[in-house]
DNA sequence: TATGAATGAGATTTCATTCAT
DNA sequence: GATGAATGAAATCTCATTCAT
């Protein structure tokens, strides 16, 4: 009682090594560990001590490259569009030849890209919490979806420009683009049906393209 | 809808309790409540308070109707199917005409539910709360997925043995069908985008199933 | 990992009572709890959970009265005006005879009241936390120091009026009325050195006012 | 004083270390950062990182010149004692004109010294933390107190051996004459009342020893 | 049936302190 | 000597759940 004793002392002697020093790969590996649980677990219901865990750092060491839990998630996003949105973006704007090519370019892209694992549960975790966070959803929403709907919307509005597409309304179009993926993927995570796999991917890529482009209706096969 | 009001004009000799509502209201209040929470704040962020706040009664009241949390959801899955998947299901399965209609019929209905802001937002829940709650994703997809992709692909396996549609994936041709849906609703609830007004829903489903049957492609128009 | 276990469940069976009844002295012997603790350890290095524990119930139920932990400083603050301040400032101000017997009155009241553990500690605990705290200090503030002050100045000004007091600065002059009081205290409880004791009390308060009013001057003696 | 730069305009021939401070300077630099935040955020609540940033130095770099944290609050006692207590001791020790002369000059000299906000700091953080940290409070009770007390009881044995004061009791009469002194501080430091400018304190200190001479009655002045 | 009271079991975040360079 | 990197050990606050009435 009359003695100082700050309750964090720490009076252990160990010998071995308790610290390792690595500031390069770190913040991304957090990254992929943060990734991998939102995924599975859900955002909220992630304890930052398993990503750490998983990380193969201590839960502090989290708090040393992300202010807070939240902040991870933007990490994400932040590290998801690039690769992504940029490329995707930038290929159908300076495509040169029809919109029917620069369309399933695109398309194509996006799938490539979405089969890795890494990349398609950014959009699937944004989905999920953007509701309740809304800078989540905001900086997605900037980041990402305010560049992908302006391009495909405008592939369209080229193509009935030049005639290869009919008159469609071209912002309600892009769901009809989009959606189809992203059920494809939403489906095969959270229900296990459907195939992702690279080969899966291009089945449906195939299959996808070829409705949207011809429709259902038999009278309109033009292939 | 939201007031237990059915015999509000009958002067019966009652004494004592002035307010006293009818028990078995009181789940369907509950949930009611767990689904406007669950929908804006989320599963794991709601409290049961709050629900119970919402539903006007006490905390642990809802454990009286409900022994967990996690029942909240089960409940709300449960209470969506009937509506939604028996009836889309069996006009889909009855309907005696072209697949065609059946198909714009199924739509139609799925489409005149789903403005309900009740309706949509179960899916919506699954999608986030899914891979957390396996039991959850489970019971949706034997009570409604199980049910509606089916009668899907059904539909358009009939319309490719009439002659109606093309020959297409069946299975993977549903994503054409479900996915632009899900995309609209999902975009307008994360991202605030898109119009789900039901005169917004109406344009929507046109220009869907005008892409769905005829294509984007100029040459396959045969209205 | 298929099932559904939320990490919050608990699977145990115990037969005692958990749980005491008692929802009316609870609040007050929480702030006693608080009050010694905050008093001995200092506010921040007092633990919620140590209140909770003498307090003899859980630490969630400190947060069932008080919404944080500053809220209780502020709960003792509150409990503490009233039979101080209310009765040392009525008695001054209702009193009728010479500004020299109210002074006295006063004071000896102040004194009564401070013998009391209960009651010192929080003008002490207010002093010590009062900086990282400018809340408490406000609260403080406005329900203790402007109302005794005040009090104080106005006998002192009083006593000058009547003749009966020399002419000081009647603000300064209250360092002079409550100062030696507080170092008295302070001495105590930091030092543990003087005698707080009901008698040493008495001794301390009799040489104060001797001190006070007469001077340390041989020459103004004056019974 | 905040920065180290006594030869600046020396063209020596220096070619790394450009802004290298001397080492010695450092430990009173690190106390000084300490005073300040310990002063302004309390000692449980500043952190060592803080220290450093205001020393221009790094965390770890505080633990080079001090083992602890509670180390630094030692250091500032041990520091600030030479100046003041020494002083003030000695020059009331060996003061050879009346007793009242020797008061008057130990408490101008303490309010001298007492202005510097380095300095009165040093005894308001002892007496806010004195309880939690004990050996803080033994500390600062056998450099300070155990000084100060003696010598202003010894002065007022002296003056009423002399004749000069009345017969009070010497040990509880130091309480009128420090009180005082501390309750303005605090009450400024807490309170944000009175003044403690240079003026101010001049004020205080006039109408201090007025009352502590001359006592309060009317009948006592003999200035 | 209904509920106010109570709590066990975390979860995020913070920091003093220490190692390796 | 100096420091960036790392962490162990809390502390506050929250909430699903349960008991007693």
């Amino acid at each position: 009682m009359e003695e100082t004793t700050t309750h964090k002392a720490k009076p252990v002697t160990k010998s071995k090594p308790k610290f390792k020093r690595r500031a390069d790969a770190r913040p991304d590996e957090v990254l992929d560990a943060a990734l991998q649980l939102f995924m599975s677990t859900g955002f909220e219901a992630t304890r930052v001590e398993d990503i750490a865990k998983i990380a193969g750092i201590s839960k502090a060491t989290v708090y040393l490259y992300f202010p807070s839990k939240i902040a991870l998630l933007e990490g994400l996003v932040r590290r998801s569009i690039s690769p992504l949105v940029k490329s995707a973006e930038s290929a159908m704007a300076t495509f040169d030849g029809s919109a029917l090519d620069a369309l399933k370019l695109g398309l194509s892209i996006a799938c490539s890209k979405l089969v890795e694992p890494k990349v398609v549960a950014v959009p699937v975790i944004v989905l999920r919490e953007g509701n309740r966070f809304p800078e989540i959803a905001r900086l997605y929403f900037s980041e990402v979806v305010a560049h992908i709907l302006p391009s495909l919307i405008a592939v369209v509005e080229r193509g009935i420009a030049r005639g290869e597409f009919r008159e469609v309304d071209p912002e309600l179009t892009v769901r009809n683009i989009v959606g189809p993926l992203m059920f494809h993927f939403l489906a095969a995570m959270v229900f296990n049906i459907g195939d992702i796999s690279p080969d899966g991917l291009r089945r449906f890529l195939e299959n996808h393209l070829d409705v949207l482009l011809n429709g259902l209706h038999k009278g309109s096969e033009n292939g």
